[in-house]
DNA sequence: ATTAAAACATGACATTTATCATATTAAAGA
DNA sequence: TCTTTAATATGATAAATGTCATGTTTTAAT
């Protein structure tokens, strides 16, 4: 079993505030986990009962909508917690959370995350502006969908994926989304999605090879994003 | 200055958890305000430094949009706090609250608040469920705004309101929104909100009598929402 | 390597929604 | 009360977006 005091990821999530023996103890009652590509870490509805830290790796969170159809409400990856909202609430998580690429993830039963939560007030400070800055980002989200175009959303969306996760040596972006998803995180049809990066490549804003995109001309996209 | 214990919106707010003694140091504490409809509360980016607790009244918290108009992102009432995500966050706040009917509303300063956060534990683990809550109404929301059309979401906000805040003696809703309001709720244009509203009254699922909304027909309402 | 399935792409068209123009009504001030 | 302004309402039209059909390309499985 790996050790988290050894573990870099530490640092960017809530866990920075653990102390050095409150660190070992983790690494006794986390469990580690290899999570393929696709495969679903939890799904909607669910009972977690503890929470996942990210060591590795890329995920979607999504919510089924009642036309049946998914949508994206954030994408989470390494440093970052899962399923803080459910524990605090007491409830089963809101949201699945899908693999985008292979991961490499670590549980942490309730239990265990709730002794350091009452013991350690850093800790659980910093749990709760996590969630904080999510409803932040929660409510920015929601006037976008409300008053913003879909072109102007693709565009914002391109450009958060590209300042967010960053870019391969190709200049490609790093998270790669199917279409489908990228519609889905715009909250749109697959095929006007596709048809808006067809746009964006046709002005040069864009390049497209396979599901690589590669930003050209990030100041329009700016410019189109408001 | 009237006195905190004796206050019965307390009893609905995360304030329930604070001890006699801690109620009676908040009374002197606490400013009391009388705000008139209309009047805003705080305003996007400001500074709020403590907290509101609602005694009476209705409010909206909205945010400016890139294209200039308010989004309403949330309805407040009597019994909830207003500012603790700012107040967590040590950040401005991001919305601006404005009062929909006359209000009375009772001001904490942070020193304070956050004095009984550190201390009693039932009360922040109150506000941490509050703003848990709100983050998973925020993601239904957003899911509503992204994937159902605008008739659907009118449908839907009505029965929110409905079963929300209520109705008057004259079965109208209590809260009285303006069309504008009300497509800043939903997210369209106040123009195709008029229209809905009109269609709503055609087809006999509600009657509109000047801001008045009496809603004749739930249930078809609910299959109008999903 | 071949085949089946999934993802991507694009045209044609329908539907939804926004915008602009213009009445009408209601509310607020003088 | 009168007058002015804001809110509500509706038509006409344009623009945005969704849906369906169909073909192509890519990916995955045998």
């Amino acid at each position: 079993m790996s050790k988290c005091e050894q573990c870099i990821v530490r640092e960017f999530s809530s866990l920075k505030a653990l102390t050095k023996e409150e660190l070992l103890k983790l690494s006794d009652c986390k469990t580690s986990h290899i999570i393929k590509k696709g495969e679903v870490i939890f799904e909607e509805g669910e009972n977690v009962n503890g929470i996942f830290c990210i060591k590795d790796g890329i995920c979607k969170l999504t919510k089924l909508s009642a036309n049946g159809k998914d949508h994206i409400v954030k994408l989470v990856t390494k440093g970052e917690l899962l399923g803080q909202r459910s524990m605090i609430s007491d409830e089963p998580v809101n949201l699945s959370a899908v693999a985008l690429e292979d991961m490499h993830v670590c549980f942490i039963p309730k239990a265990d995350v709730m002794g350091y939560f009452d013991k350690n007030n850093q800790f659980s400070m910093n749990v709760m502006k996590t969630i904080c800055g999510d409803l932040k980002e929660a409510d920015d989200h929601m006037v976008n969908l409300a008053q913003k175009t879909v072109k102007e959303r693709l565009a914002e969306t391109l450009l958060y994926l590209h300042d967010t996760f960053g870019k391969n040596e190709d200049e490609s972006l790093k998270v790669q989304l199917s279409r489908d998803e990228l519609a889905s995180i715009i909250g749109t049809a697959t095929e006007s999605c596709i048809r808006l990066l067809s746009d964006f490549k046709k002005s040069g804003l864009i390049e497209l090879t396979g599901k690589k995109i590669v930003l050209k001309d990030s100041n329009a996209l700016k410019k189109l994003a408001d």
